[in-house]
DNA sequence: CGGCTGACGACCT
DNA sequence: GAGGTCGCCAGCC
């Protein structure tokens, strides 16, 4: 089934600083835990711009962007790198196996769904 | 202002 | 499971 407005819900476009905001967010992910690109993108208000969340991130220029936490939907991993990625999350004790972060439910970090 | 380009996600064959 | 399609859109020419 096609994009269906009524059923995904307004389209809310989440501005301009975009890449900082989703930078932001990243940040707030702890050691050991992961998020989704899906997740990062409805805690913007917008469960549109997953999308963007991935280019946000192939942009980031700030070390202190933990982008290593940030997997696709289901645990997949989806970075350009994925050996990278897979060396970081290991180091901070999340299992990844064929290219799948193990118990993703629980190692999932989610944004409090609160937002103005 | 117009056209590309994509670290996604859901769905379909 | 492995591919392909389509629907989002910010940032950069």
């Amino acid at each position: 089934m096609p994009y269906d407005p009524a059923r995904h819900g307004p389209h809310r476009i989440v501005g301009p600083g975009f890449h900082g905001k989703v930078q932001a967010l990243v940040k707030q992910v702890p050691a050991g835990r992961v998020t989704t690109y899906g997740d990062v993108a409805e805690a913007l208000g917008s469960r549109n711009v997953a999308r963007q969340v991935g280019f946000a991130m192939a942009a980031i220029d700030d070390d202190g962007v933990p982008w290593w936490r940030v997997v696709a939907a289901g645990g997949r991993l989806a970075a350009r790198s994925v050996r990278a990625q897979v060396r970081a999350l290991r180091a901070e004790g999340v299992v990844v196996k064929a290219r799948r972060v193990q118990e993703f439910a629980s190692r999932r970090f989610t944004f409090g769904s609160s937002r103005p």
